[in-house]
DNA sequence: GATTTAGGGGACCGAAAGGTCCAGAAAAGG
DNA sequence: CCTTTTCTGGACCTTTCGGTCCCCTAAATC
């Protein structure tokens, strides 16, 4: 009887968060919206409602995927190796001479968490994540032995989640990726050692 | 002959400012911009221009301000002082339960940076300056002997400078006063001992 | 192939966006 | 007190905003 929706509504979501991550929530029109998507203005609005339905929905495919993505690339190999790919992965965006995105979570702590509750929420509680995630892997290492600072854990994990806002406004920015893996390699380097020789 | 302009230039300029720094530059209309100045739409087109120049005008007059309070605020006693000085300012906005704002150079970094070379430029230069005035200060520290770490001036200022976005960011985000300064103690930290015992 | 059902293109809408302009009012100088 | 100058308020304009709705079309079943 019904006819077959033509096309991915996965797919559609994430060309609508490409557009979202790329301009944030307010500089994105409904025009853009519509030529990321390829939808016609009234499948976008059945298939995913109004604009800021649109945005939470996209909002948190990017946090869910993310959220993923960071489990995964902690979890092979030492928990050293581990911290260190995630933050590796973060300054590649930077070699990319088109758009910077930076990360999503970190754009709209900028733009819409101060008047919006939902987003607000939802930054609140990436940063409680982020700093979870990388104080697990850092407890990890010190059984592996891979992580030879001896602050605590929480306390390496706080200087991680504290610096992670900074790499990636600066890649947003379109700071440099040497400067970028000068400030990462700094910031790697509290990890090994507490008095470094340089 | 002529007749006197009735209002503070320089005063309707920072309200302006407090605006574009509450709300960033595209969620805050022409409206929002003569509610805050209490300017008529002619006056306020005939003083400072279009919205754009507005914007620009009222960034570089925060910026300016804040590259002196940053100077005033690092120069008086220990460097060490100095710099918590700088950092404990920072955090301080967070208390205040009405509107987060953080810093606009990081706001803008996110909002505009990437899409406006005009506005990437003033954010590279003032990421560029405040790393050089914390290289400055810690400098400093190691003749008056505040700072204990063993790590180099350049190295101490790429982590500060690293984790100031974050306090910012999350200050914006409205992470609680605090957790901030929890993050803080952390940060500071690093400055005084390489292995701190906790 | 007819019927049924939903998808899709686009016309249409009111509101608000940024911006222009003009007429009147008010102050300073003569 | 009159003239000149410019500041001021608000009417007005165009465009774009997010959003609704309808009609035609196309597919799946019988």
């Amino acid at each position: 009887m019904a006819r077959k929706q033509e096309f991915n509504t996965d797919e559609a979501l994430h060309h609508a968060l490409g557009a979202f991550w790329n301009k944030g929530y307010e500089a994105t029109s409904l025009a853009d919206l519509l030529q990321a998507t390829g939808l016609s203005k009234s499948s976008l609005y059945n298939v995913f409602g109004c604009k800021r339905e649109l945005f939470l929905s996209a909002f948190d495919a990017y946090r869910k995927e993310r959220g993923s993505d960071m489990i995964e690339m902690l979890s092979s190999g030492t928990a050293r190796e581990g911290i260190e790919r995630f933050f590796r992965k973060i300054v590649m965006d930077a070699a990319s001479p088109d758009f910077h995105r930076g990360c999503m979570s970190i754009n709209q702590a900028v733009e819409m968490a101060p008047r919006d509750p939902e987003v607000r929420d939802r930054v609140t509680q990436d940063f409680q994540a982020i700093e979870d995630l990388l104080t697990g892997a850092i407890d990890r290492a010190q059984t592996d032995g891979s992580i030879s600072s001896r602050r605590t854990a929480r306390d390496l994990a706080k200087l991680l989640v504290l610096s992670f806002p900074g790499l990636q406004v600066m890649t947003r920015a379109g700071v440099s990726k040497n400067r970028l893996d000068s400030f990462l390699d700094t910031l790697l380097s509290i990890l090994d050692q507490d008095a470094p020789a340089r």
